[in-house]
DNA sequence: GAGATGCTACCTACTAGTAGATAGATGTCA
DNA sequence: TGACATCTATCTACTAGTAGGTAGCATCTC
């Protein structure tokens, strides 16, 4: 009979969340075991127990982030009908995803690092972009036809440029410490949206 | 008698090019003094006497990467006299920079690392940013008194905006191996040029 | 219902290897 | 002769990963 309205001390998910806190701070190559051992309270050791290697890790947190993106796609078509206001939804995702100018995507930390990683994460990283691109573009074809996406031209370059100029926005405002960055850099887009 | 038309086999500037080479592929934890001395072809202890510690390094290498750019930003000026014309300059030496989508920016490779970087780098990475975002903002004001770039609003954020989409189409190329996401998230900024 | 078995989730103690950094010797050239 | 540049040899701290062990719980069998 152990009490179901508290969750168990699920280290898995713990260790997932500790280690993509500091790949998103500070990148792939930029935190240890000892570090996640340290935040989550377990020995280095028995991390291998839940992530045999550091690439099991990576692709552990690539795939929840590809499922949990995805998810946010989803509900943002279930709560806004206009391609203006979904938009407006994923900018707003990636405002709160980047915590005050502290942390990027973790995609845009992973991809610094590429060459560290297994090319298993290289393919998912890519994958995780198609998703992405294939949503926004939607996103725009509706923003057109509805009328609340101004100017807009080809949907999938309309989508790869969204992409880069969200990544890039956080990264400014993580380079310079300041969420203004942020708002600058997404200025001219959101202006188009009606 | 060394033959001066062949330049002197300068180690500082040689370990200077391989570390900004490593940093802007690898990022600043992706590379170690041991890959420098082993692309130059000396003894990591004798990289010690150019740069005392990995930090002297990473702030010649922000200082020499700041210089280079202004005198870039300047070069561009001389040579083309519209404001569209120098946006376009610009957009040419971010496509070259990013060597068919193998390297980022080295601001871009540090801001990832921000946390494992001396608060001086950090500085340097605030200064370089400012500077290339009032390049770009006078870029800005001048297409739009010459009419070389269609519907300029505010030129700060415009400058702010066009810096993050220049970083953030690098890292697309980067992230999925493919330069042609460069261009697909330059596309739009670029159909504003006359 | 008691003992045996096996599983989960950790532990301590360790490995081989790499990180940046240092001291002091050596070679080279003007 | 002496400054400069590089070397060998070494250091300490840390890296991911491994070996082997164990407490506690669940399940199976007699």
């Amino acid at each position: 009979m152990t009490d179901k309205s508290k969750a168990p001390p699920d280290r898995k998910t713990a260790l997932l969340d500790s280690a993509e806190r500091a790949a998103r701070s500070r990148g792939f190559d930029g935190f240890s075991y000892a570090d996640l051992a340290k935040d989550v309270g377990i020995r280095t050791a028995s991390i291998h127990y839940h992530f045999p290697s550091k690439a099991d890790l990576s692709t552990a947190l690539m795939q929840r982030y590809h499922e949990s993106f995805a998810a946010i796609c989803e509900e943002i078509d279930a709560h806004h009908a206009t391609g203006g206001a979904r938009l407006q939804a994923l900018i707003d995702r990636y405002r709160i995803a980047h915590n005050d100018a502290q942390w990027v995507c973790l995609c845009v930390a992973f991809s610094i690092s590429r060459e560290s990683l297994s090319p298993e994460v290289v393919g998912q990283i890519s994958r995780f972009r198609a998703m992405m691109r294939k949503w926004i573009g939607a996103v725009f074809e509706l923003g057109r036809s509805d009328g609340t996406i101004l100017n807009t031209s080809d949907s999938a370059i309309e989508a790869a440029a969204t992409l880069s100029l969200l990544e890039g926005a956080q990264l400014s405002a993580r380079a310079e410490e300041n969420p203004a960055r942020f708002e600058e850099a997404m200025a001219h887009l959101a202006s188009r949206v009606r």
